[in-house]
RNA sequence: GGACAGCUGGCCGAGUGGUCGAAGGCGCACGCCUGGAACGCGUGUAAAGGGCAACCUUUCUAGGGUUCGAAUCCCUAGCUGUCCGCCA
């Protein structure tokens, strides 16, 4: 959630700042009248409140000097009516504005591109070159089905359609990917996290995909539970609610989790091969920080990715997301794209995000500092989707007979 | 799933109708002590909102009720624990 008091100091700077975001501008007028409409619904609430405190404070007053309360409950019971619908006036203005609040997304960092979509996002660099090949290099399906790794059909015989199965040495290369990364990004200060992969509807609130991104989830009949659509919910609700010590901080954590998507809004893109499946693997870091820590942590975790993807030996670039393409929660990401042959483009593979205070302030995540309770910032990235880093190593290191070679730091995991 | 018990500050824990946002302890912060530390001693320390401030309001799991007044009494829900059942 956007900080409500920054809205109420400086709207015109805020209202610049969301609809950079594509947010609608009565959206924020109406943001900024309801919370200042709560704001003075609450003081008259409480200062009738404070005069019935004090009229309580005398009636047992009263009682005890023996004194008659008769007409003192009179006025008392004629306030406390009254009080029941200040009250309820200020419980409507608080929905009213929760209402509409937990539906507007961050607000970007301010050296954020402007843009409208992907199409406007900047390349900031490139790190190794696409292999060139003498042949035409095939698409990953195609690699996966001759190989026996992937099994489509049976997926969705299983399941339904966006669901496949993985096998021999497929399988066999998914596990070794997920310990390599695991291993990997242990060695880069972040704490292994294994979390559970249903979630309450709290913790998606906390994160921001909900109540906005309902549709995209899959939720378990008759509990009120939902399958994660990244572990990044369960990482970062992990200290939800609490005060942390200053000097706890960073919390770097990594964890891996299937991830379960709709992708209720895809309509027909990748609809062949596994670059969007509804159940897919990943390998997650998450950093709670102080919010003098956040760009420094945002670095080393967009490096982690990076290095992680180099020493994969895999061609990628590195991709900062103009205000367009930002998600919900973040104020800045940058994405790294993977070089697929098959396909002659890069493709999305990993996507790194600063939050800064957002879900801090939806999930109550505080550290105390110098005695007073700050909102921390939390950043998420992924390193890396597993199913798309096989898509990348079979289109980068297939062979003219369909073979492929594996990465050489992936031999001791093999 | 059944029975019983519980849920109080960052943590533990006292508190059965007003003097309680709440004893005490731990932790933390600062100071003294020390060559430096530990120990010890002293002081401070719940959260959220509003206000320049004094201060005001709210919060003892949540929601409802009783009462002039609820951490305290009643109801419901959630969660936790223990035992039983089932089970990887």
């Amino acid at each position: 959630m956007i900080d409500l008091k920054l809205l109420q100091k400086d709207f015109d700077a805020t209202a610049a700042s969301l609809i950079r975001k594509n947010v609608d501008s009565e959206l924020i007028n109406s943001l900024k009248t309801l919370s200042e409409t709560l704001k003075s619904t609450k003081l008259v609430y409480e200062s009738a409140q404070a005069a019935q405190n004090e009229r309580s404070r005398l009636f047992g007053q009263y009682k005890k000097e023996g004194k008659n309360t008769d007409e003192l409950k009179v006025e008392v019971d004629a306030a406390k009516a009254q009080l029941v619908d200040l009250l309820e006036a200020q419980r409507m203005a608080e929905e009213a504005l929760e209402a509409i609040a937990m539906r507007v997304p961050n607000l970007p960092d301010s050296d954020v591109p402007d843009g409208e979509d992907e199409n406007d996002n900047i390349e900031l660099r490139k790190v190794l070159t696409p292999p060139t090949f003498n042949f035409t290099p095939k698409e990953h399906w195609e690699l996966a089905e001759q190989n026996g790794w992937i099994d489509f059909e049976r997926g969705v015989k299983l399941a339904k359609s966006r669901f496949s199965v993985v096998s021999g040495m497929g399988a066999r290369l998914e596990r070794a990917l997920i310990n390599f990364m695991l291993d990997f990004n242990r060695e880069r200060g972040f704490m292994e996290v294994s979390v559970p992969m249903l979630v309450n509807r709290r913790a998606l609130e906390g994160t921001g995909q909900l109540p906005k991104f309902e549709d995209d989830l899959f939720k378990v009949d008759g509990e009120e539970l939902f399958l994660i659509p990244t572990a990044e919910v369960p990482l970062t609700n992990l200290y939800a609610d609490e005060i942390l010590n200053a000097t706890e901080l960073p919390i770097k954590m990594t964890g891996y989790t299937s991830c379960f998507r709709k992708e209720a809004g895809s309509g027909g893109r990748d609809v062949r091969g596994m670059i969007r499946q509804h159940q897919f693997h990943k390998v997650e870091l998450v950093s709670i920080t102080r919010a003098d820590q956040s760009d420094a942590i945002f670095e080393e975790m967009v490096a982690c990715a990076s290095d992680l993807l180099l020493a994969l030996e895999l061609p990628h670039r590195l991709v900062t997301l103009c205000t367009g393409d930002l998600g919900f929660g973040a104020a800045r990401t940058i994405d790294l794209e993977v070089w697929l042959p098959g396909q002659n483009t890069y493709r999305e593979i990993s996507s790194v995000s600063n939050t800064r205070d957002f879900q801090a302030r939806r999930a109550k995540i505080r550290y105390k500092e110098e005695g007073k309770n700050i909102l921390a910032h939390t950043l998420n990235g992924s390193s890396l989707a597993v199913g798309r880093t096989m898509v990348a190593i079979m289109e980068n290191f297939q062979q003219e007979d369909g073979s492929i070679i594996m990465p050489a730091v992936l031999q001791k995991y093999l």
